[in-house]
DNA sequence: TTGATAGCAAACACTCTGTTCGTTTTTATT
DNA sequence: AATAAAAACGAACAGAGTGTTTGCTATCAA
């Protein structure tokens, strides 16, 4: 691809997140995006449809590159510490987040959210499930495996949600103690 | 009150909540509004400063009387079925939410949810708050209240949500089963 | 009945959107 | 280095939506 393509396309999804860090998705005008990304209105518009398909595209690009990452750690880590790995692939997933790759956790904390979590429950669903079916011990009969897996993704991103909320006090690896504490006993 | 400003009111919130069934939040117009209610503008304007404002306040309405009517029926059925009563607070909350009151759950299930969800969540996290406190069992001591909390009311958001996207297959009973299979055992 | 209040339509200035057009700059290729 | 293709640019545009103003009419409550 050209180069200048390329970079005009960082530089807007750059100035996007910027905004989308300080203020609301639906406060934010093209006009601002393309002063913030200095580039010319013409250009904006030929890289991206609408200001809905630019997050559309934001949303791909970041939870391809999250869930790929937390795939990867799956087979070294299991959905929960089986004592030998102290460590769950939702906690690398913390971590991940923690380090604000992107500017993730500011997209989740102000009300950009819509579409946004979507992605991040989709991707979740995902994991959880292959997760789920690689799980060695008999599933617990009282409940259908969708409404646990739809309980144990859901649970994380409104975890996720109160941590940034929170200011995100504590470490990836207390929350993820937490989350192990109540979801472990339902499994 | 005056009748006619009542009428207006109530003409403008049917019309919004029938449009937001049928469409995006931001996809709807003012105009739309107007036309649906058959106000004049300038008598919406007179009610509403904006159409965000107009969200706010049907959200206060909404969940000021689903919480109330909640609230109404802790002093009956607890946190969790003891037993002798056979349904939990939240199963009267499924009730209430599938009787489709006001269309509460079109709201949902469409994206309209940013504000809307934010009213949801509060408002369960005090009902989960009094619940909690009034329950006489020693709290988990791996998992802080407020972790707890949350959690408890972000699960109840979440399985409503997924309640809605498969169209509300469940009854409310069901799912009050599930929902407490993965509760209780965190308690 | 009457004064006050609410509603109305029409028109407005304004902001934002998404497109078009003619021009300049950068790139990949020869 | 020369060149054709591709990309970026600014300015200007029509169109849609917003929120306000004005002058008038209908309704209410006392």
């Amino acid at each position: 691809m050209d180069r200048r393509q390329q970079k005009t396309r960082a530089a807007i999804f750059s100035a996007f997140t910027a905004l989308l860090a300080e203020k609301a998705y639906s406060k934010i005008t093209v006009q601002e995006i393309i002063d913030a990304a200095n580039v010319g209105r013409t250009t904006f518009y030929a890289h991206f449809e609408t200001k809905d398909d630019l997050l559309k595209e934001l949303c791909g690009e970041l939870f391809g590159h999250i869930v790929s990452s937390a795939m990867d750690c799956t087979h070294t880590h299991g959905l929960y510490s089986d004592g030998s790995a102290p460590e769950s692939v939702f906690c690398h997933l913390l971590q991940h987040l923690q380090e604000n790759d992107r500017n993730i956790m500011g997209l989740l904390s102000c009300e950009s959210s819509e579409l946004f979590l979507r992605y991040f429950r989709d991707s979740l669903n995902e994991l959880v499930r292959s997760q789920l079916a690689s799980l060695n011990r008999a599933p617990n009969p009282r409940i259908p495996q969708d409404f646990l897996i739809n309980h144990i993704s859901g649970s994380f991103v409104e975890m996720v949600l109160w941590w940034s909320r929170g200011r995100m006090k504590q470490p990836p690896e207390e929350l993820d103690r937490y989350f192990r504490a109540v979801i472990e006993p339902v499994l």
